[in-house]
DNA sequence: GCTTGAGCTGGAGTGCACTCCAGCTCGTAA
DNA sequence: TTACGAGCTGGAGTGCACTCCAGCTCAAGC
């Protein structure tokens, strides 16, 4: 898959994919003969979960380590189930936030 | 009440709210004989409103253009609950997506 | 064989939301 | 009366997360 199909399929732009695997969030593809990179479709579940990790707010850095610790395999299960119990805490924390502001504007709307 | 006390009751820092007097979202308040600040108690209710909206993620150009219709008075009460009512949808559509993704680390720490 | 278009690299630029700084004026305490 | 600390202004700097650019190579179609 070339970086045109991945960016189409994931809905990050190129210039993203390019930066995400500079700062190590996406692992450097295999290239074909001519240097171009050339992508695995596994690579897709492992984007969408980066997304999701990033819409609920996880920080850049963190996902970085997130995807290090990955990288390193099964011997780091331990730390990553910890970070995603960390990021989980403050999810649930969010949703009391954003509980309480809806129910403000829904307070406010009803003037 | 100085910048420094106000600062020590809403948690934003001195350089903060002098920011957001200067972009639009905290009306210049009094001065004092020498050309100091001087706040009145109210502003702490619309501050605490700007922290809510701002943590449940508005962007800093729309609370600004509601602090510019709250400054215009009661005729644009219309346009203030439109902006609430596109707000609340937002909360609903990130509660939705949190959710979601709070399922998954359940899941992900389960394992 | 020449043009076109996709992809490549390193590095500069952008937008947002602050945050900090230099250099100034005042008013109170020692 | 001098020293200190709080506050003032305009403008520069910061950190994050991209986004864009110049200038290059390469492969395929006409």
């Amino acid at each position: 898959m070339k970086i045109s199909d991945l960016s189409a399929k994931c809905g990050l732009s190129i210039d993203t994919l390019r930066f995400y695997e500079k700062i190590g969030l996406i692992d450097p593809p295999p290239r074909d003969a001519a240097g171009r990179r050339d992508y695995q479709e596994d690579v897709l579940g492992w984007i969408r979960f980066l997304d999701q990790l990033n819409a609920t707010g996880m920080k850049q850095a963190d996902r970085i380590r997130y995807a290090d610790l990955r990288r390193q395999g099964a011997e780091t299960y331990a730390e990553r189930r910890e970070m995603l119990e960390a990021h989980r805490d403050e999810i649930i924390a969010r949703q009391a936030e954003l509980a309480a502001v809806r129910q403000l504007m829904d307070d406010k709307v009803a003037l």
